[in-house]
DNA sequence: ATGGCCTGTTACACAGGA
């Protein structure tokens, strides 16, 4: 079974270039993030027309998961309130960041997680929130399916091979102290990097600036992701990062990134 | 040293991204 994470930078304008991939790669499910678009306008045809169910949740302009699924996924909910209590989520679903379902058994999840601004600001303090929020929300979902998988856009580099330069990690948004820190405790709940299965090697990244020609140049991060509970990182036959797309006209910034299980 | 580019908006610059 094929999985894959792409943030597209908006479905809308990325829709001929997302759905060539479909065609070309034939994953089962592939997890969208940033689709910038309110569910009435998701151009839903062109994904059934190929042969994919869509799973939506979206909002105006900015944010937006979705799930694209070769067969109808089971147990589909939206944000992190059909898993942990209202009071404890508060204002963090306003912001369309979560979804998820199961495939085949395996529970997926599809995380567009906050980018923070600059270390230091009130959006940073929003970022290092919701994580700990995200952590609570997994618990709960891992204790009901230990075949979890976590993947998206997760705005964090968490190690210095993951970044071209990290001379100012510590100041810089997705490689502070905090930032990995946090996402560490919420990896501490039975979750590991199914990319660093297979490859050990620096210079591997999946975002590139648009600006500086920083993808010709490698210039890049690696904050895209798959996390697999104990009983799917076992089974993980592979995980790649498909830089293909990222060389197109007009591109999105990020690269998808595919996992293979069983 | 800085910022460089791209997307969506009811826009004709801006916020937000990372």
């Amino acid at each position: 079974m094929k999985i894959a994470t792409w943030n597209v930078n908006s479905v809308r304008t990325r829709l001929q270039q997302v759905t060539d991939w479909l065609q070309q790669h034939s994953v089962d499910v592939l997890c969208l993030q940033e689709t910038k678009v309110v569910d009435a306008d998701f151009p839903v045809a062109a994904f059934e027309q190929i042969g994919y169910h869509a799973y939506i949740y979206g909002q105006k302009s900015y944010n937006g998961v979705a799930l694209l699924s070769r067969e109808p996924l089971d147990s589909v909910s939206y944000g992190f309130a059909a898993v942990v209590e209202a009071e404890q989520v508060g204002d963090l679903d306003e912001q369309k960041r979560v979804i998820t379902g199961v495939a085949q058994g395996i529970q997926i999840v599809n995380l567009y997680v906050p980018n923070g601004s600059s270390v230091g600001s009130e959006k940073y303090a929003y970022k290092l929130q919701w994580l700990s929020l995200l952590k609570q929300y997994l618990a709960q979902l891992l204790a009901e399916n230990s075949a979890l998988l976590v993947c998206g856009d997760f705005n964090i580099a968490l190690e210095d091979r993951d970044i071209y330069d990290p001379a100012n990690k510590q100041t810089h948004i997705m490689s502070s102290a905090a930032e990995r820190q946090a996402l560490q405790q919420v990896l501490k709940i039975g979750l590991k990097d199914a990319f660093r299965k297979f490859t050990e090697a620096e210079g591997h990244y999946s975002w590139w600036d648009y600006r500086a020609a920083a993808f010709r140049r490698n210039l890049g991060w690696r904050i895209d992701h798959h996390y697999l509970s104990e009983l799917l990182y076992e089974q993980a036959k592979s995980c790649v990062i498909d830089t293909a797309p990222r060389r197109l006209e007009k591109p999105s910034d990020h690269a998808p990134v595919i996992v293979e299980i069983g």
